[in-house]
DNA sequence: AGGAGCATGTAAGCTGTTACATGATTTC
DNA sequence: GAAATCATGTAACAGCTTACATGCTCCT
């Protein structure tokens, strides 16, 4: 999964600027795909452009910022597809949470208990985005995507944000039935290297 | 998180060199917060080394390669502790497995299927992973580690393992509850971009 | 004899981020 | 009038991967 890709994916859905793809990609349900940044928007487009892939057309409503909308091609369209037939990739988790439970011992009960907040929080929000990504028609595969099939489209969609929703949920979960024992484990083991006075 | 951490957070448990490091944080509990290839780590270590947060023995053990065993001193301890002080990032989750997902209808029921089984299997791999990791001394937090408090540090870990475990079972449960819900839709949905012939 | 695993390292290059630079419009 | 949001882009740099290069030991 490369900025190229997510750009072509939003693309095969409906038309986009960049601008619109960066936020859907940091916002939306792409977001458990790549979060790319103008940075790297701005180039994989040009260069989608350049090989034809997706075409472009300029936009200059009165009352409104210039912008560029991009469109997908048939190459494209191709180009995307045949990359979602090869066999995926293993899913990616990273977790400095993790990191800081392991070493428990060391930070002591009050930050292992402020990270487990933390923690539950963030899941919370994670909760909410994917609920709320498809409520409003630019966040999800709407668009310009065979009228006909838009539904079923949507349920995929849908199924995608269950799983996402179900996946968090248990770690919640095991955050609220289980962060008491890790707190205990911290408490029962801190030692030193108390850094409560570097805090901030 | 970064390489530099990771190595750190390594060498805080015990001794080790950078093949050891390299392998804990691809095999270990350590990978869920980064794998680090040979090319960053070799490089990192020497950094570390340079601004004395790590030392270095060399060891020709006659009937062994050579190897050079990296310890952490009190300043590399401080400066590791003092990051985990910090407040946490969100994690990380990328999918490439729920972007194929939100293509079902693209790439129709029989790419799904098989896409849901490799995702099993990736699940049940990381479980076994993660279940073993910690069997023998080599991938946990033993080693060096003050002696008296093994036990409290292992619990931590225990604790990150079940929390990993948790949470990758649940993804499994929903995959094998709704898996089949999401090969309906693509049956019902699929209308070409047939790339079977290409597929080999 | 050959393969797997142990062990270290470098160089080229890819990919992406951060920070900057700019400016219009909309909302409070 | 300020802040947020829309909108596009670049340049420097960070960070990591891949591929290469080397060589030893242990097991079968």
């Amino acid at each position: 999964m490369n900025v190229r890709s997510i750009c072509l994916a939003v693309l095969f859905c409906s038309d986009r600027t960049g601008y619109d793809i960066r936020k859907i990609s940091t916002e939306g349900i792409f977001s458990f795909f790549i979060e790319a940044s103008y940075g790297s928007i701005y180039p994989a487009l040009n260069k989608l452009e350049e090989e034809g892939l997706v075409t472009c057309r300029h936009e200059a409503l009165e009352g409104k910022p210039a912008r560029k909308i991009y469109s997908i091609t048939d190459d494209g369209r191709a180009a995307f597809a045949s990359e979602l037939f090869l066999p995926h990739r293993q899913d990616i988790f990273r977790s400095e949470f993790l990191l800081i439970a392991i070493f428990s011992r060391l930070v002591g009960p009050d930050v292992i208990s402020s990270a487990i907040h933390r923690q539950i929080e963030f899941s919370k929000q994670e909760l909410d985005q994917i609920s709320s990504c498809g409520d409003s028609d630019e966040d999800t595969c709407d668009g310009e995507w065979s009228q006909e099939m838009t539904d079923l489209d949507r349920q995929a969609a849908q199924w995608a944000q269950n799983y996402g929703l179900y996946c968090v949920q248990a770690s919640i979960d095991y955050l609220n039935e289980h962060g008491g024992d890790l707190i205990e484990i911290a408490r029962k083991g801190h030692v030193g290297f108390n850094k409560s006075s570097e805090l901030q």
